[in-house]
DNA sequence: GGAGACCCGTGCCATTTGTCATGGCCGATC
DNA sequence: GATCGGCCATGACAAATGGCACGGGTCTCC
């Protein structure tokens, strides 16, 4: 039996991907969490094989929890499920230590599938996403212009910007010109979306 | 029985609801669609009893669908089950002719029971949006001023958001003004931002 | 026949923004 | 030690933006 562990944040989502997996055999869920927070407890109790982490959840990041839950528990393998096909996620995620990653998209067997693999030791990769991921590339920001592109993503005034991040109102548009630079934008707005949506942020 | 429409963009999601209303005894998933334009026909098909629609799908609206699937199939009651609880997708839904609103952080047993509570002639709303909706009222928004602001949500120019409208920049600049205004914004992309998260776009 | 809403356009002005040049301060690399 | 890249700051300038007033057009409702 593959024990699994389900960390998603959508209450009716998890429900129903339990649900789904209890059909299988091989498989037992052994914990549902809602947050990044409760992951590492819930995993230290039950000793799941597979840990299955959303990106998004209230508290912790699921990128983050996956690198700490693989220092606390090397004999449990995460894979990363999510709703966003961004490539950046994905090289965060590898890079953070997942074995799989799994676009809320593909169709339900997939899912299972990358667990079974996952689980015989192997690596499981959306393959559309893997190909976009490699023509991107990594991401051309440097940690400050992605920390100034990411207090302008809900559209403040440069004085916001300067004010959360703590620079001068100049500096800050230094950052941002050369993130909008970078992305090919034309406004920060769209530099800050662009960025977004390759999952740079 | 009790004969269910599903249609939700993101196949693992989908089958995993399905999965889960399978187990219920008195439920029949007879059709599971994943885009909105696949839903009139299933519909027409399979003759369920209620259609569980997403809001955001590729091709149409799950709102739209809702309101044409009402006139088409009337004995079919149409559910709203959606990630995002905006008060505005939810007045839009009810207007459509929707019966049921589930949101997905909410308990897989208030999805069942909405279902039950529906097919039996009754309404069901989340009751935290249903409070949430009351309390911030409809849109303050024209139609223009909606049509500029969505224009305006990718973060182009004005000259951008005239051209995609089909407007005069000068006319573009004041509905953006007054949609600022109206939000309580101080930029077009805060107002874009807070607009949408009302869901009055 | 008004009154009032929304729509579209023009024009003007103060402010904000994007861009560029310049300089100092690190830490890494050669 | 020199060089390079990133980081922070300042100053200056052209363009874009937001705010505002104005006029004309169409509707609906009283």
């Amino acid at each position: 039996m593959i024990r699994v562990l389900l960390a998603d944040d959508q209450a009716l989502v998890r429900g129903a991907l339990a649900s789904m997996l209890r059909l299988e055999s091989d498989l037992e869920v052994v914990a549902e969490v809602g947050s990044g927070t409760e992951v590492l407890d819930a995993a230290r109790r039950t000793a799941p094989d597979i840990a299955l982490l959303d990106v998004q959840m209230p508290g912790r990041d699921g990128l983050s929890v996956a690198a700490e839950l693989r220092r606390a528990l090397p004999d449990c393998r995460v894979i990363i499920c999510t709703t966003f096909s961004r490539p950046g996620y994905l090289s965060r995620a590898m890079s953070a230590g997942a074995a799989g990653y799994v676009v809320k998209d593909s169709p339900p067997e997939q899912l299972v599938n990358a667990i079974r693999r996952v689980h015989a030791g192997l690596r499981f990769v959306d393959p559309a996403l893997a190909a976009e991921s490699l023509a991107t590339g990594a991401s051309p920001l440097t940690d400050r212009e992605a920390d100034v592109l990411r207090a302008a993503a809900d559209g403040g005034t440069v004085a916001d910007i300067a004010r959360t991040v703590g620079l001068t109102e100049g500096t800050v548009r230094n950052h941002l010109s050369s993130a909008i630079g970078k992305t090919q934008a034309r406004t920060r707005a769209e530099a800050a979306r662009l960025a977004e949506t390759q999952g740079w942020l």
